[in-house]
DNA sequence: GGCTAAGCGAGACGGTACGTCTAGTCTTGGG
DNA sequence: CCCAAGACTAGACGTACCGTCTCGCTTAGCC
């Protein structure tokens, strides 16, 4: 049997502008790193892309959602794990671009995104799924060859070896218990090599 | 010995209840619990205490310093560092009754308070000042002692293991990328006394 | 066969359906009647008539012309002076029928039109131009020849009759200071027989 | 028995300003014949007079009911029945005032307010409530003086004389079918005189 | 024990953003 | 060019809180 109702709902009516999108995300961007994630109203982000507010409230269902969406959609991207011969090396110089990160202007914007996230579910959630989760498994994958490369050992959980290297630094962008340092990432990857490395591991670049 | 200075300003009229100030704070403390962290209003809080929102503001600055001080003034006193012969051991335990407080409607609490703490400088403030610090500082003495001890290895910087041991509980608190369980605690906890240990440590209790 | 006429302004293309027309102006009358004058949306207009929005702005300027459309033509032919032996005697009987029809839902109609055209200058226009208007007219007729006939003084102001017979129930249509009854018509009737009357006019029928 | 809870709400908290309140009704007022009646937004009204757009829902229910207010506490008592010596000549001179006002800026707010009240029952009543009775029962009043005065016949119904003079005036308004002058007004007076008044009426004054 | 400054409950006040709703226009794809 | 569908700009609606400001009252503590 075939589907009889084939096309009751084929694309019909003007379709949503992509670009208009775009638009939306890019202001509501600007405007978060303008005047902080809190202060940033809809009516705002609508003015100024010159867009009616319906516009938005049609894509998105509430403010969380778009500048959520904006974030990652827009910066989301940019985090990187670098090609290196060594797996050991690739981690050590990600974790130095993820503080440099963390010390800009994105830093507080990620802070909003988990701040805000604590209430909405939906934030939180979308958060975990486009952002943290896609890192880890990046690290993952590195973690696994450095293993395999003889320079981690290889009866580590690995998740605790991802936890245990990024999670001070995200504690210390909430909490601002001290510098989110370039000395403090290495410090926390001196550890690991410490605690988890094989006698064998190469020598660490300062 | 009594007050030899006429105190010019010495307070006159009627002093402010500290009733009422108990009051207001269990009440914001239920409606925490109740309806959480964002949709709670002064109006409400004033309203359920009986109380005019005057009362409030005279004591409180805003809405985020009576929610803080209401967390911080009744559940604050709470997580202690149970006393053992050996300071490695009290770590442990620590651990065990952090993550199980997390797991408690406290944790919803804490979330909430980190999540304000991400727009208002106050809150984070204060939650640094009352709530991690205070902690810290325990963990601290205890780790020091554990390294007089003989138990972790003493070239350490304090900050970094503490770090190590308790931003993972708080990271998975936040980004809940999983369970906050015993055996997580544990399995920090185990990989710290691995990677900073001496050969003597204690076997750990499970 | 090719067109040989270019036809420059000739009218092109798909012609407008007329059947679509009536429809929608159905529609518009349903709803007036169903939901009131002022809640009425084009949105559900043209929804419930399985129509375009666009569709009903091509042929109308905007919601108020739709539904001064609806109305008068399809309520617009209805009240036509009978024809008796004596003119005088057609307009008792008109009013009587006026009086009927506006105790009626057209009443609520008719209020909702004059309502409208309080703001709506092309709605009143066509209120005045499509219903007021042709019934003064039909009035003026028969009033006249009661004159000639000889049942109304000659030396009046005809629109000054009109208006004293049937300004007050307007009046009364509109302000609700009393009902819109057939002995109010009628005492409106026997004022005007009174003092406009000549001695030798008939018995009026009740 | 007397009342035993006597005083359960007595005046309690900040009163509202009175003087706010005709702040209100002046802009709204002014606005409504600067900008009209329909244009009118609540949001301008609160900007205009500087006062939260909270502080006049808290007064009146919704638009229609504050610009009512305006008008009627305001323009409201305006139109008074001059005296004189002879009532019914008091008539022809609160008729000529009446459709003076009618031809001023007060004509088009009052059909504003006829035209609002055709779908809003609320308003509709007040308009009557506040505007036509309280004029109708002075014209009763000044109608059954002339009648005592033996101008006017005494058997007439009181309320058809009150219509047939003053009808046709807010039909003219609304209807546009005519210019409301003084000899509109006049001519009106005169049929009446004509028809009900009794022979040693004295001369009207034109 | 009366005086008086401050506390107190109530609720009005100016602001500001929310998310919803229409009006009337524009843009698709398909006759 | 017509049509159905539905996205688009624009902007008012009425609601909800915020933090401040009166009201009329109560209540300590100094004279």
């Amino acid at each position: 049997m075939t589907k009889s109702v084939p096309e009751s709902n084929a694309r019909r009516g003007r379709p949503r502008s992509d670009h208009i999108r775009q638009l939306i995300l890019n202001t509501a961007l600007d405007l978060a790193f303008e005047v902080g994630f809190r202060s940033l109203t809809v009516e705002t982000i609508a003015a100024k892309t010159g867009v009616g507010k319906t516009t938005i409230y049609r894509r998105w269902p509430n403010k969380g959602a778009v500048v959520m969406d904006a974030f990652l959609s827009i910066v989301g991207p940019k985090t990187i794990f670098p090609s290196t011969d060594r797996a050991i090396n690739s981690i050590q110089l990600q974790m130095k671009a993820q503080v440099k990160a963390f010390r800009s202007k994105y830093g507080k914007m990620i802070r909003s995104l988990v701040g805000d996230g604590q209430f909405d579910p939906d934030v939180l959630d979308a958060f975990r799924q486009r952002w943290i989760l896609p890192r880890r498994q990046l690290a993952r994958t590195t973690i696994e060859l450095a293993m395999k490369q003889g320079d981690l050992r290889s009866d580590l959980d690995v998740d605790t070896v991802i936890d245990t290297l990024y999670a001070p630094i995200y504690y210390r962008l909430m909490f601002e218990t001290g510098p989110i340092s370039d000395a403090y990432a290495n410090g926390l990857y001196q550890s690991v090599i410490k605690g988890y490395g094989t006698s064998k591991h190469p020598k660490s670049k300062r």
